[in-house]
RNA sequence: UGAAGCGUAGCUCAGUGGUAGAGCAUCCCCUUCACACGGGGAAGGUCGCAGGUUCGACACCUGUCGCUUCAACCA
């Protein structure tokens, strides 16, 4: 019975009319602090229950996005701390990388150049508060350029400011998350933690270093990864050029690239095309420039494609890059790190024609052009007669629509450019990942479709440096030879106690500051990770890994990864590769996915499309709980609709309970024990629903807990049962059995309330707190850290016949409906009425009828068998009303 | 081109091999002693379409259409 405790009433004009969220939410919100209600106990030898949580990248925008996925990631934390658990839910700040390097830039106005010398102590003001963004494109002010550290220093200051606002936005909506556990991806704790997984990986093996073709973005200058690019639908246009074949003769091949013609290093068709199969073994000689290239089949070309044989070029693409490689084909490299066409000369070894002048001459009209200006003189050049006389274009470019590669937060294709970079070695691994993967369970489950389509074509190991400033190093120096040359095949990295290195301002051991950049000395690493390879350690980043074996063995493998599925590829991926990679584990035992947040025309909210709801504006109108509300009911990977309608039943519902609460708690009565029926018929009902509420949660299933408490606590609670027992319950009483009812059903009513706040606790963390510490701080100080409801609390509780409050809902419903359709009042007193029901309902609704007719005022209750009712089914066939007060 | 999810009332969404569900919106009624930020009621659907399995299908199977997404193609 310890559960099943009788509470004090309240006096009820000591209560605010209505529940008013702004001013409770602040309260609570500082109480919870001061109580450190969400703190993980390291000591504890509770069980954990430990939470991956995303760190939001950050961006200076808020956006209802974050809330919704964050809130039900908060929902399961709650729940499995009222479980018992020892929560382990930390908040961290994703605010190493491009995304915020660009947003520095924009907010100050300053570009990052490593030349600049450091100007100690600069402070910029940010440019936008003196000027609007357009005025500032009018002005065309050029971008100050600050050194390395300088912007370094910036990005810092920024983000600071950021996160700030993200916090508050975090403790407005009510997370529980624990801000000692507060961390950035580009703190030290993180930079050290990343430069180690480097070195693990690295003396595994499983990290090298290759000057290569590799995916490059011209606009920011970077290498980046596969699972970065996207495809983004482009009109192009083939274009039919004629190349002739050395010793005589012509084919015409089909291209959308002309511009990359003087990089062609070769031409394939389809080994069972007829039309080509004379070509084996010759070589062609590209118009314009004049290059001798060879001819060979491949397997990989489509023979319906354009004309059936294609130019080769470094590199157009990442099969030319395939063919490249395979067939050992020359390099001839034109496009630059910037873009823009680097200037080559025609006539060399490198570069043969056989006819140098022309070709020159016809190089010298794209150098320092970008790739579409170029593309546009390529054309116009094949459009006049060539070195041989004769036209090389046969048509008119024919239009098409195609799907071109893009960094995802770049404006402008990416090129394959030959450049010396870091890749962890992922291609030989990809059935051992796609077993990991599905050692994770994953909610809902035909999200690890995701992950299994990604792993499976997977092409490119993944680039792990980027040629960017404000991110985590990686700790790696080379030695100069004699003349000064960078001995790339002996990389040196440094010791573990080292960490965290620059390699730019750092030493490594054995040679001093003075030995940088010198022959016979040394040179930093320049690169830094892409911000994945930290990401990607966000378990152990919580954990601590190998700084602290014992947290990290009570912490890794995680309980729960909650994210968004357009990051399966990246986020998902790259931690499950770490943790096989480095202890042949799984990150994770769950992992959840978020759906997308909808705007009403069923869009998804991006910035760039600009339907963005800023969430701050619907807290203050709505209250955080109901605005949790809204999130708490959509299901996991369910995408969702933003609307404010649900955000308006959320707030009536914690209307409702506080209201109910107050009601039930009212001091008019002490409570007594359980005894009469409907009052042990509904705490059946009310056990039932408390057990599916939990099975819903172990399913993870959270959405569904919501829903069916909030169906049971409207339809049975407040519409029923307190109606049903309003007139038992209120009142002086004179008979010792009338003041023995009234005590059973204010006790029933205040565990009624008590329970229920336990079950909306995870979901409405304000309201149900607020109303717990009016009256149930002896199970618990905070709702928050009372158990959630199970059948044990109804522990020496005979519960009664369900059945019996079935059918007390049923003949009050009736009722009322009767009253309705006779336009009367639901106040009105019944003076006579006959029911006709079956037998059944007839012997249940005896069981209740005081209560039955206290609620609808019958004065007098005259009940007919008749077996031909359905079971709580009931005919009026007669109904005399009392007079009309009001008249 | 392949795969996944979705398609149920005007809207947002539940749902189960056995008579179609909720809330919102609409309409009507009721100022009732926790709540008018309330209460009671009514109306509203061939469950995308077509076949099949079954005594019975909104549910299971096959096909098909539409929307969304993921991935492939990218010469």
């Amino acid at each position: 019975m310890a559960k099943f405790q009788k509470v004090q009433g309240l006096e009820l004009n000591s209560l605010p009319k209505n529940m008013e969220f702004p001013e409770v939410e602040t309260r609570l919100q500082e109480t919870w602090a001061r109580e450190k209600l969400y703190e993980f106990d390291e000591s504890s030898s509770k069980p954990t229950f430990a939470i991956d949580t995303p760190p939001p990248t950050v961006s200076g925008s808020l956006h209802v996005g974050h809330i919704f996925s964050y809130t039900q990631t908060d929902i399961m934390a709650r729940y499995q701390r009222m479980q018992g658990k020892n929560v382990f839910y930390p908040m961290g700040w994703d605010d190493n990388g491009l995304p915020t390097e660009r947003r520095v830039q924009n907010y100050f106005h300053i570009r990052c150049d490593a030349n600049q010398p450091y100007e100690p102590g600069l402070e910029l003001e940010p440019i936008l508060s003196t000027m609007s963004e357009k005025e500032l494109q009018e002005k065309r002010l050029p971008q100050k350029n600050l050194s390395r550290k300088n912007f370094i220093e910036h990005c810092h200051r920024l983000t600071v400011q950021d996160e700030e606002l993200f916090k508050k936005l975090w403790s407005r909506i009510g997370l529980s998350v624990d801000w000692k556990l507060e961390y950035a991806t580009i703190d030290d704790h993180s930079r050290k933690l990343s430069q180690m997984s480097f070195l693990d990986l690295f003396k595994k093996g499983h990290m090298y270093q290759v000057q290569a073709p590799t995916l490059w973005d011209c606009d920011f200058q970077t290498a980046v990864a596969q699972a970065e690019l996207e495809d983004r639908e482009l009109p192009g246009a083939f274009h039919d050029i004629e190349f002739e074949v050395e010793g005589g003769g012509n084919f015409t091949i089909a291209t959308t690239r002309p511009e990359l013609l003087p990089a062609c290093v070769g031409v394939t068709y389809h080994p069972a095309d007829p039309r080509y199969a004379s070509l084996k073994g010759k070589r062609a000689i590209t118009p314009l420039f004049g290059a001798p290239v060879p001819i060979f089949p491949s397997e990989l070309v489509q023979m319906d494609k354009g004309t059936g044989i294609l130019m080769v070029c470094t590199f157009g693409d990442q099969t030319d890059v395939q063919w490249w490689r395979e067939n050992k084909l020359e390099t001839r490299q034109i496009i630059g790190k910037a873009g823009l066409m680097i200037p080559v000369q025609f006539g060399t070894k490198e570069f043969p024609s056989t006819n140098p002048d022309f070709a020159n001459a016809c190089f010298a009209k794209i150098q320092g052009r970008n790739v579409k200006q170029s593309q546009k003189l390529v054309v116009e050049m094949l459009g006049q007669p060539g070195a041989n006389g004769k036209v090389a274009l046969k048509a008119p470019p024919k239009p098409i629509q195609h799907a071109v590669k893009f960094y995802e937060k770049g404006d402008r294709p990416v090129e394959f450019l030959i450049t010396r970079q870091w890749f962890a070695r992922l291609l030989d691994k990809k059935e051992k990942l796609l077993e990991y993967g599905s050692k994770i369970k994953w909610h809902p489950e035909f999200m690890e479709v995701r992950y299994k389509n990604w792993t499976e074509n997977l092409g490119i190991d993944w680039c792990v440096s980027r040629q960017r400033f404000f991110g985590v190093s990686i700790p790696v120096w080379y030695p100069l030879d004699d003349k000064g040359v960078i001995q790339y095949d002996k990389p040196m990295v440094p010791t573990v106690d080292q960490l965290p290195v620059d390699p730019m301002s750092d030493c490594p051991e054995g040679y001093t500051e003075a030995q940088r950049n010198k022959p016979g000395g040394f040179v930093g690493e320049s690169d830094v990770f892409d911000t994945w390879f930290t990401s990607s350690i966000t378990p152990q980043l919580g954990s601590h890994w190998e700084l602290n074996p014992a947290r990290h063995k009570k912490l890794f493998p995680m309980d729960m990864r909650p994210q968004a599925h357009e990051i399966i590829r990246t986020w998902a991926f790259y931690t499950i590769a770490k943790a096989m990679l480095h202890e042949e584990k799984i990150p994770w035992k769950h992992i959840v996915i978020s759906g997308w947040v909808l705007d009403p025309d069923r869009k998804k909210m991006s910035k760039s499309k600009g339907n963005v709801v800023t969430p701050t504006a619907h807290i203050d109108e709505f209250g955080a709980d109901a605005v949790r509300y809204w999130s708490g009911l959509a299901r996991y990977g369910s995408d969702t609709t933003f609307d404010t309608g649900i955000m308006k039943i959320g707030r009536r519902l914690a209307m409702k309970i506080f209201n109910a609460s107050k009601f039930s708690l009212q001091s008019s009565a002490d409570a007594g024990d359980v005894t009469e029926p409907l009052d042990l018929a509904f705490l059946a009902k009310l056990r039932a629903q408390c057990e599916d509420a939990a099975k819903a949660f172990e399913a993870w299933e959270p959405a569904s807990a919501l829903m069916e408490t909030e169906k049971f606590f409207w339809s049975n609670f407040t519409d029923s049962y307190v109606e049903l027992v309003k007139s038992r319950s209120l009142g002086e009483k004179a008979t010792d059995a009338e003041k023995r009812a009234k005590a059973s059903a204010v006790h029933a009513l205040r565990f009624g309330v008590r329970t229920f706040l336990k079950l909306f606790a995870p979901f409405l963390p304000y309201t149900t707190d607020e109303a717990w510490r009016w009256a149930f701080t002896d199970e618990s100080a905070s709702v928050h850290h009372a158990r959630y409801p199970s059948a044990a609390d109804f522990a020496g509780i005979e519960c009664g016949n369900p059945e019996i409050f079935d059918t007390a809902m049923a003949a009050q419903a009736a009722v009322n409906q009767q009253k309705t359709h006779s336009k009367v009042s639901i106040a009105r007193a019944i003076t006579h009425i006959k029911l006709k029901a079956h037998p059944e309902t007839i012997k249940n609704l005896t069981i209740v009828k005081g209560d039955v007719c206290g609620a609808t005022k019958i004065e007098k209750l005259e009940m007919v068998e008749d077996a031909t009712q359905e079971k709580n089914a009931f005919a009026i066939e007669h109904i005399e009303y009392g007079p009309d007060l009001k008249a």
